[in-house]
DNA sequence: CAGTGGTCTAGACCACTGG
DNA sequence: CAGTGGTCTAGACCACTGC
């Protein structure tokens, strides 16, 4: 295959907008081949991909123009070098990074000592999405999409109260009882099972009271403060592929941010 | 000067311990050394550091292990890169970056168009360190410390209180005044007359609510829920420089935070 | 030991900025 | 136009892994 530095310019462009000359430097266009691959299933989560030296060959540049594009992947933790192993797809099922997009720790412990959380699936339902859930998942409104809701408990405290809406044509055959068969966390399950690699997330965090419902299933008081996290999930592209409303309990763990 | 590329063994080290070998690469060794300028004050924030040919000669280097340093410190935002112009000092005091540590967002508008936050400084007293504040700051108990209160308004409306403390050698001279007069982001105060630069920051957020003063600074009942946001910000070496609590409102605003 | 990623170099050329 | 950062190459050698 061969890549050419420069973008092309088309036929028709309009010369009257400045619009941006859109060059983009070749490990850029690198690193969209692989993103490329990734994305098509070519090489899968926890597999290896082939090594600069072969990709290098196989796109017709040089090792430094891969290694720069491998580089912004890991970057974006897409990838994973292993220096002497090779370079690896990521994944939520590995014990280091699991939890990733997890942020509430506990107070005191280093949230190691308290072990994993254990999880109980409330409900998982097949409706149509409402207007609000068919916004944040580029759908249409009246579309399929599931709807779970579990309860997260660390040392037999009930801590987390999660809603998740997922779109009902990836996730197709999701159903209560895969979702308690399964070991490791959730996002692990959306790879192996379907396909879909979360990437990114945005999240919206507010201060809210619970109603009735959620007040019941944390074991709290009415007027008990609670964390509203509202996430959504992105897969590759830029695809929202899971909206999420999350209600923390923060009278002894807190939501950890670093900022750069 | 000149600069080894492998560390050397110091002598009497303990062989039983497998000690890392703490081999560390020359660009590594160039960024600490860049490092090290930019916490001496040799290049004052804003102010651009000498081209890479420039650094590349200096250290004794190439041009391309200059880089990769660079590159490691500009994505820290310790430096900013300006193609054809140079490498500048990162400030807090550039419109483009300013508030880089304030996530809280209007749920609606676009940050832009509300314009910036009025500010009122409540307080600023001289008072010595508890002991929780020494251990943040990494003080003794006793030691000097100045307690700033102020609340920002978005819009005319009362949205954050925050109380500061700071360790009172660095920051001798600082007074209700100064903070009153000051043009800007505190945080750029804070490097234009004490030289003190916030590198990153760390935050625990809960929810809570708030004790009949924070309600009335904030103009809200007592059963309003709000975001608690406590933030410990480091300067260059990890030195714990600030130690702030916030309390939010979310009624229509939200805490944005984006995972990777 | 061979194969992988990681570092370092030297040199060429491109894109962007300002005088 | 000269000077800056940005890209790309080719080659050498080092550190780490597993057989």
């Amino acid at each position: 295959m061969t890549i050419h530095p420069f973008s092309i310019d088309a036929a028709g462009t309009n010369d009257d907008e400045p619009l941006t000359p859109a060059f983009s430097p070749l490990y850029q266009q690198i690193k969209g081949l692989i993103l490329q691959s990734l994305q098509s299933g070519e090489w899968k989560p926890s597999e290896g991909i082939p090594s600069e030296m072969d990709l290098a060959a196989r796109y017709r540049v040089s090792q430094g123009t891969v290694r720069k594009a491998i580089d912004e992947l890991a970057a974006d933790h897409l990838l994973v070098r292993r220096q002497g192993k090779g370079t690896f797809v990521a994944t939520h099922a590995e014990q280091q990074v699991q939890y990733r997009f997890l942020k509430l720790l506990p107070d005191q412990a280093d949230p190691n000592s308290q072990g994993p959380a254990q999880r109980n699936i409330v409900d998982c339902k097949r409706f149509r999405a409402t207007a609000e859930i068919a916004r944040s998942l580029a759908l249409r409104t009246g579309d399929s999409v599931l709807q779970v809701r579990r309860v997260l408990s660390f040392a037999g405290i009930p801590t987390i109260l999660e809603d998740l809406w997922l779109p009902g044509g990836p996730f197709k055959g999701l159903t209560a009882e895969r979702l308690r068969a399964y070991r490791g966390p959730m996002y692990a399950l959306f790879e192996t099972e379907f396909g879909v690699r979360m990437v990114r997330a945005e999240e919206k965090i507010k201060a809210v009271l619970p109603d009735s419902a959620q007040g019941q299933l944390l074991d709290v008081p009415q007027n008990t403060p609670l964390l509203s996290v509202e996430r959504v999930a992105y897969t590759y592209k830029d695809t929202p592929m899971e909206l999420r409303r999350g209600f923390y309990r923060t009278d002894s763990h807190h939501y950890h941010n670093r900022l750069n």
